[in-house]
DNA sequence: CGAATAAGGTAGTAATCAGTCACTATCTAA
DNA sequence: TTAGATAGTGACTGATTACTACCTTATTCG
């Protein structure tokens, strides 16, 4: 819970990534749009000055934020998926990857979803929507794989399904992010994505 | 586009409710936790002090848009439900008039879902989360219903599908945010609806 | 008609915010 | 050892914010 202080006098490039870092943390505790430089300053133990020595603007550190969780997300799916034996378990693995990776770090739906971020940039929204966008190929490509090796319906719309499967995460971490402590993230995505599945499984098999 | 400036000097309700409806204007054009009371006023013509004699916070008047929101939603909800002839007709109905109700009133999911106003206020956390269990409840019980009669697979999961069935809800909405105009929020809906119905219909026909 | 009532205007407040700048402390390398 | 480079400090700014107090104007009703 507590800040492990490797205090001042960081060299540029490690201040860098630990304001990326205490960002996503304070993003995580207080919400996306409530966290301030000030808020940054006080995580690392420095200045709110210092801050703006590593990055022009508020606006350059949240998209320093986005490429990072762009970075490690994509990293962590497509390492998940290739693990898989076929589409349907690669897509599986790639899903239970994203949720431990959501549970790990809170914030990560939060600044891809958080329509705060989308309107005050257009860099911004275009990262994030370059990200939903490649996922959503990612998803359907499987899908499209899945179809061909029979494993799923042959009358499947994979875009659709792929726009489910988003949607899918979305909803559990509206819900966990609600009920706090009533519903555990992994918990209900283990019951919620056979049932996605059933939506693309062939009907007799 | 503008405002059909219903001008000065209205009484107390009126002006609450007005207060309300630019509210969730100025939500959908420049994001939730954008407006400002200036810009309320602005929108109304009248000055920013104004508006604090009809709600003694800005929080109580987001406390009233989620109020006019929760009871116009299930309204919708519930008229379109009760012309269904059977559960899952009932369900694509209960759809197809979220969507048209959010189409035409963009800021309300973004209102329901914003973290921002989530952690603002005990209230307003307890009234979103009362309105997606009482959404999840009317959901699964439609589900349940579907099970009874035969109209879906006997093992469904009707929790986990009515969690599945909010997520694509949330998914499209996304999807319409980023991608404006180049995907119909509608168009998308009744592609991704019929590919949820497969989770839902039993195995052989 | 005239006074009470209610709605809006004017002009503030204190707090908070991102961003700036001149200066200082610390590190590194010749 | 010292000189240059770099990270951080501290005090500041101007803009914006929710909210308030006092005053003015419109409406209503006896």
């Amino acid at each position: 819970m507590a800040e492990d202080t490797p205090r001042k006098r960081l060299d540029a490039d490690a201040r860098r990534e630990e304001i990326v870092r205490v960002t996503l943390d304070l993003a995580a505790k207080q919400g996306v749009d409530d966290v301030t430089t000030q808020d940054m300053a006080q995580a690392m133990g420095v200045t709110q000055g210092a801050v703006f020595r590593h990055f022009p603007s508020k606006d350059a550190i949240w998209l320093a934020v986005m490429h990072w969780v762009r970075d490690r997300l994509m990293a962590v799916l497509g390492r998940a998926a290739e693990q898989g034996r076929d589409p349907l378990d690669a897509l599986a693995r790639m899903f239970a990857a994203h949720i431990d990776f959501i549970a790990a770090h809170p914030a990560i739906p939060r600044v891809l979803t958080s329509e705060h971020l989308h309107t005050r940039s257009q860099a911004l929204r275009q990262l994030v929507t370059e990200i939903m966008l490649g996922y959503e190929a990612r998803v359907a490509g499987l899908l499209e794989a899945a179809k061909a090796e029979g494993l799923a319906r042959a009358d499947l719309d994979a875009h659709a399904a792929a726009t489910l499967y988003i949607g899918m995460i979305q909803g559990l971490v509206l819900q966990a992010s609600l009920l706090r402590g009533h519903r555990t993230l992994k918990a209900e995505a283990a019951r919620t994505f056979p049932v996605f599945l059933q939506a693309v499984r062939p009907p007799n098999p």
